[in-house]
RNA sequence: CGGGGUGUAGCGUAGCCCGGUUAUCGCGCCACGUUUGGGACGUGGAGGCCGCAGGUUCGAAUCCUGCCACCCCGACCA
């Protein structure tokens, strides 16, 4: 393995790549499409799910667990949802291995052994929680059931990248009953912010709100909201989605309640869900060509401290002086690891905590033990201070902050200057070649016109942006009078 | 499922056309010593069913047949 990473200017995908095994995040797998996350990246996925867990449980949300499993019978019970996914699914049709005759010592699947009626792997929930609120759901007093899942989700890819599409991924699904259809559709707005909230504040990545044009719904919802982010590489990111349902699933499992008149009414439904997708987005808005660029907010390790000595004596000293700081961190609530190995020298170690985008490393050696300093350096923009330790602290909380806000501006700016107007499909399809990033422009609002821009370009409408100012105009395509820009992107 | 390609040590590779001593080199790994302010150096060492199964041959990593796996490009997709 080479010391270097493949540059992002080189070929971005390989970086991609190099960077996720070379950090430690995840690898592929003895199975075909599914990873193994390692626990580096583990632990940043904690931290997403911890913060996402507690936000969610701010707004009245409760975690339960589902079958992985969903008979097919009931899977197929929404058509439109079933239909969406029936092409990627796993399905467990036999429950027995027995001894192949032909070959000793292998394995074969017991003919005997079919099941009555397949199962499906879920690819997402929906069937197996509405039959089950089916039973939990008698009068309006019960709503709204507001339930959410941690799970694995298995979706049958042809072509697979870590974090970003695998066959089996880590996601959280929220599934939502409601009385009313205003209920519904605010509980499908609150979620959406709730997840922009998360990527903007936690992650440090900016991204656009909107709604999904009707190709792009997802399969079975009425409404689908979502929130966009841009990578580096000018291609846009779905990293959350949050579906106004209707009643489809609830006339689908026939949930119905009393309402307050006593009259039988279908139940109005939700659901949205984040995915280890979101490791993708953290590492392609942030990171460089010498590794990962995590967020303090994001980080297992927020500081490093590395010690530089010749002697014993110093390395006792150096010792006493990490303790105290570590300590004092800790008292913060800030996560901090002096990285005492004897078995590697400082230069290695310092390019390690760059690979795995440790905010920042404080390195102390014998200069420092006679001037009572550190040497500060951060991660985001490599540069380094010498600071005292008396100031030490202070300096450490105002650096982490000022690390996260400037992530997050520095991805707000490239959004910024990616993101173009245009009037005309000859000048689409030339920013789309060489500029890359968010395109907006006047639709006339047929996914006819929608189907024959992306055969085209590759382009897709990303989303119709919630906060979208109103503005007569003529489709870039066809010259049909539109009454709004959407944004168009290639996207992941 | 179409088109292209690749399987040699943990990783990356040479050798393959044109069969012939003990399968090449680098990284990594182990031991000892010297080192330690940006990926250390020296010496010694371990590690291989050359993807799998057949075949041709005195002899196969190398030639032939079949199989398997993976990668890239399309169609599909969070």
């Amino acid at each position: 393995m080479s010391k270097k990473l493949t540059s992002r200017s080189e070929d971005y995908s390989k970086w991609y790549n190099e960077l996720v095994v070379k950090a430690d995040l995840a690898e592929n797998s003895a199975v075909r499409g599914c990873m193994v996350i390692k626990p580096y990246g583990y632990a940043i996925w904690e931290k997403m799910q911890a913060e996402l867990d507690k936000k969610f449980k701010e707004t009245g949300h409760q975690n339960a667990y589902f079958p992985l499993f969903v008979p097919k019978s009931l899977f197929e019970a929404e058509e439109r949802n079933a239909e969406g996914f029936a092409k990627e699914c796993a399905v467990v049709t036999h429950y027995r291995l027995q001894n192949d005759p032909d070959k000793p010592g292998k394995l074969r699947v017991d003919p005997e052994a079919r099941l009555e009626e397949e199962l499906v792997v879920r690819p997402t929930s929906e069937a197996i929680i509405w039959n089950t609120f089916k039973g939990w759901v008698q009068s309006y007093r019960d709503l709204p059931l507001l339930i959410n899942q941690w799970a694995n989700v298995v979706r049958w890819e042809m072509r697979t990248r870590l974090f970003l599409r695998t066959a089996e991924f880590l996601w959280q699904e929220g599934h939502t009953a409601h009385a009313t259809k205003v209920e519904a559709l605010d509980e499908a707005k609150l979620m959406n912010g709730v997840y922009a909230n998360f990527v903007e504040n936690f992650m440090a990545i900016p991204v656009i709100q909107g709604v999904k044009t009707e190709n792009e719904r997802f399969a079975g919802a009425d409404e689908t909201y979502c929130i966009e982010a841009l990578m580096q590489d000018g291609k846009a990111l779905q990293a959350g989605t949050s579906h106004f349902l209707g009643q489809n699933f609830a006339k689908a499992f026939d949930v119905k309640f009393a309402n307050k008149e006593g009259k039988q009414d279908y139940v109005w439904a939700t659901s949205w869900g984040v995915s280890t997708r979101l490791m993708g987005a953290l590492i392609m808005t942030h990171s460089d060509d010498h590794g990962l660029v995590l967020p303090p907010s994001l980080a297992p390790n927020q500081v490093v401290i590395v010690p530089i000595y010749k002697s014993e004596d110093d390395l006792n000293e150096i010792t006493e002086v990490a303790n105290s700081i570590l300590a004092d961190l800790r008292s913060k609530n800030r996560t901090a690891k002096f990285d005492n190995r004897t078995t590697h020298r400082p230069g290695a170690k310092f390019a390690q905590h760059e690979l795995q985008g440790v905010p920042l490393r404080i390195a102390i050696g014998p200069k420092d033990l006679a001037n009572g300093t550190v040497e500060i350096a951060r991660r985001d923009t490599l540069t380094k201070e010498i600071v005292s330790l008396n100031y030490l602290a202070a300096r450490v909380e105002a650096l982490l902050e000022d690390i996260q806000s400037s992530l997050y501006n520095k991805a707000l700016n490239y959004r910024d200057t990616h993101s173009t107007e245009v009037n005309s499909f000859d000048e689409f399809k030339d920013v789309l070649e060489n500029k890359g990033g968010f395109i907006s422009a006047h639709w006339d609002g047929t996914n006819d016109t929608e189907d024959k821009i992306k055969d085209l370009t590759k382009a897709t409408i990303r989303c119709i942006p919630l906060e979208n100012k109103k503005e007569e105009g003529v489709c870039v395509f066809t010259g049909n009078p539109s009454k709004q820009r959407v944004l168009f992107a290639k996207a992941y």
